[in-house]
RNA sequence: GCUCACGUGGCCUAGCGGUGAGGGCACCGCAUUGUCAAUGCGGAGAUCGCGGGUUCGAAUCCCGCCGUGAGCGCCA
């Protein structure tokens, strides 16, 4: 229809005559010239109506007037050109002009100055796309899927799709259901990952496997979270840990390099998980600014401070902190509240290198007199703690740390500082944790997910002290955010026996939940670990968003609420009687048959 | 499930115990020959999220509900 892009417009077209389609971004109308900023997905440019016929029809466009136009291209009269736009050196003199299909009013405005609310925009997502803003970042994104595509095809991976209508897999969250009417009262469950089918792949013999894949995972909403979201899932046979770190480094440094300008230094450095938890007290720390944890447990053996007398004791220092307000200071105690904690102890260092705040008179002379050395806090500053079972305190002081960086302003938005997070513990006792979702019934459950292979050192000995085993886990990191994990994958059926029989899992509820991957492993299943990135938080970070709904075309608002569609819907009562929801299972049933 | 914040014409927003609920954008009409977030004049458009309470009087104070957002729990 066309002949031309109109922000691909330049001076040196200057003369030719184009045809351009597209919408009425802005009309400036004064009567005997009216000004148009035609918008296509290329960019803008201005169309010039003069008197006469043009003008008249001109005058009746509206804002998203969708348009076909026939004009030359000239340049700008002297002192007219705009600089602010591409374009900006011309305009189009128009000589033919169709109204392809009108728009009416407008229910938010598409300017790019103002900024309507989330709610509006999402219902019209079709029309916030037309936004430089929205639609640069799913450009972006297409972008994301053809960078990682190159590298992986580059590296003889094969693209492989896995059903989404399947069983269970055991990542933790809560599956989403689907009746089977075929089958009533037997239900289908959405992948969360395409974890066990990925697995078969490697059985299979496809050795490189990756698929851009949608997960469901029916959990509550955070901004960085949606009840859909993508992966880019891949799995490699005969590969260790190191061969799987260094692809996932080609990929996200691919993408780092040509979409943020920003050379990734590799190999991108690694701290084990409990180097993490003890310095920045979270397994994903964000490695932007300095500030780390420092424990005092030894420091407080002896303490007459009751609230200290705890298995650990630790702190991080605020600096500059002291000169706080006792408002503010009381606000951090809310902000503690909030996060399940009683409070959050502080002491203030005085210029002079005295202590106050109000738990100072509670410790020991000797302790105050070490105090400000131990936890590296200089005059001027202000140190919190937090006392109690390690993996608490430690979370708290890791959330302080990075509310102290926001607020002192240590982090260099530009930054990106990655690192994979290594050596996890392969169990977790469940009494630290609502096992209600756990895998098995045991004291332990899997930290990643049951079919991590314990490292090499601990495959022997796991069962003696579940707690200690190490996994061949590894989770990728940057500025604070997990953006994949992947671990090594247990390929032998009385590796994987043992590992559930630790989370207390029994013969016959393995075999009646994974039986089928037990099975797969009886026939020379090959070794075999991979990793998954979290695409939708990549894409976040790549655009600079603050929302994972930028970089998703239409994503669902919380409560799991899509606000264009107005999914999930009621259905009708033949819906409901074909699909079998109403089910109910006869009292006593043997157990057995394919269905559970 | 818990905590906090917000909800005023289509959009953005002012008002926080007595107002004719004010403004900007959009919309309709008129004017307008160099704008680029054009401009000027005029017009229409609001059960102030819903329900209850306090008060002589409520958009404004209180309670409940609903919706949205953020955080926690939960979730890699």
């Amino acid at each position: 229809m066309r002949t031309h892009e109109a922000g691909s417009l330049r001076a040196e077209h200057a003369g030719q005559t184009v045809t351009l389609t597209g919408w009425v971004a802005r009309r400036r109308d004064h009567g005997g010239v009216i000004f148009i900023d035609l918008r296509d997905a290329s960019g803008v440019v201005q169309v010039v109506f003069r008197e006469g016929e043009m003008a008249d029809r001109a005058h009746r466009l509206r804002s998203e007037f969708c348009l076909k136009i026939v004009g030359t291209v000239e340049i700008r009269p002297e002192g007219n050109e705009n600089a602010e736009i591409p374009t900006g050196a011309v305009e189009i003199t128009t000589s033919d002009l169709e109204v392809l299909n009108e728009s009416a009013p407008l229910p938010f405005p598409l300017d790019e100055h103002v900024e309507a609310g989330e709610e509006i925009r999402l219902r019209h997502r079709y029309l916030d796309l037309r936004r430089s803003g929205p639609a640069r970042a799913l450009r972006m994104r297409s972008e994301v899927n053809r960078i990682a595509r190159t590298v992986l095809h580059a590296n003889d991976f094969v693209e492989i799709e896995t059903p989404t209508l399947t069983r269970s897999t055991p990542e933790g969250a809560r599956d989403f259901l689907v009746p089977a009417r075929l089958q009533p009262g037997s239900w289908y469950a959405l992948p969360q990952s395409p974890q066990l089918f990925k697995q078969l792949l490697m059985v299979g013999g496809m050795e490189r496997y990756y698929q851009i894949a949608r997960c469901y995972r029916d959990e509550d909403f955070r901004a960085d979270r949606q009840p859909e979201f993508t992966q880019l899932d891949i799995e490699m046979s005969f590969v260790d840990q190191d061969d799987v770190i260094a692809l996932g480094e080609q990929v996200i440094s691919a993408l780092w390099k040509e979409l943020a300008d920003h050379e990734i230094a590799l190999p991108i450095p690694r701290i084990s998980y409990a180097d993490a938890m003890a310095r920045y007290g979270s397994d994903k720390p964000d490695l932007r600014f300095e500030v780390e944890l420092t424990e005092l447990t030894e420091y407080f053996a002896e303490t007459p401070f009751r609230v200290f007398q705890a298995p650990y004791v630790g702190c991080v220092v605020m600096p500059g902190g002291a000169s706080q307000p006792r408002k503010k200071l009381d606000a951090w105690q809310e902000w503690a509240k909030q996060r399940g904690a009683k409070g959050l102890a502080y002491v203030l260092v005085t210029e002079d290198g005295t202590l106050g705040g109000p738990i100072a008179k509670n410790l020991s002379d000797a302790e105050r007199e070490g105090l400000a050395k131990a936890a590296g806090a200089n005059p001027g500053d202000c140190v919190f703690f937090a006392a109690g079972q390690p993996n608490d305190a430690r979370a708290l002081l890791g959330a302080a740390r990075v509310e102290i960086a926001h607020r002192c302003g240590l982090i260099d938005e530009d930054a990106w500082a990655f690192a994979w997070v290594v050596d996890f513990p392969l169990f977790e006792a469940t009494d630290q944790i609502g096992d209600d979702v756990a895998v098995g019934s045991g004291k332990w459950t899997a930290l990643h997910h049951a079919f991590t292979s314990p490292t090499p050192d601990s495959i022997d000995t796991f069962e003696q002290d579940p707690g200690a085993a190490k996994a061949y886990a590894y989770d990728m990191v940057c500025n604070g955010n997990e953006i994949g994990g992947g671990s090594i994958r247990i390929h032998r059926a009385d590796v994987q026996k043992r590992v559930f029989e630790v989370m207390g899992l029994t013969e016959e509820e393995s075999q009646e939940k994974f039986g089928f991957l037990l099975d797969a492993f009886k026939y020379g299943a090959p070794p075999h670990g991979g990793i998954a990135y979290g695409w939708d938080r990549i894409c976040m970070l790549l655009a600079k968003a603050d929302s994972l709904r930028d970089v998703i075309a239409f994503p669902k608002s919380g409560g799991g609420f899509d606000p264009l569609t107005s999914a999930p819907a009621q259905i009708t009562p033949q819906q409901r009687k074909e699909a079998g929801v109403d089910f109910k299972p006869k009292p006593v049933e043997p157990k057995g048959e394919a269905a559970s």
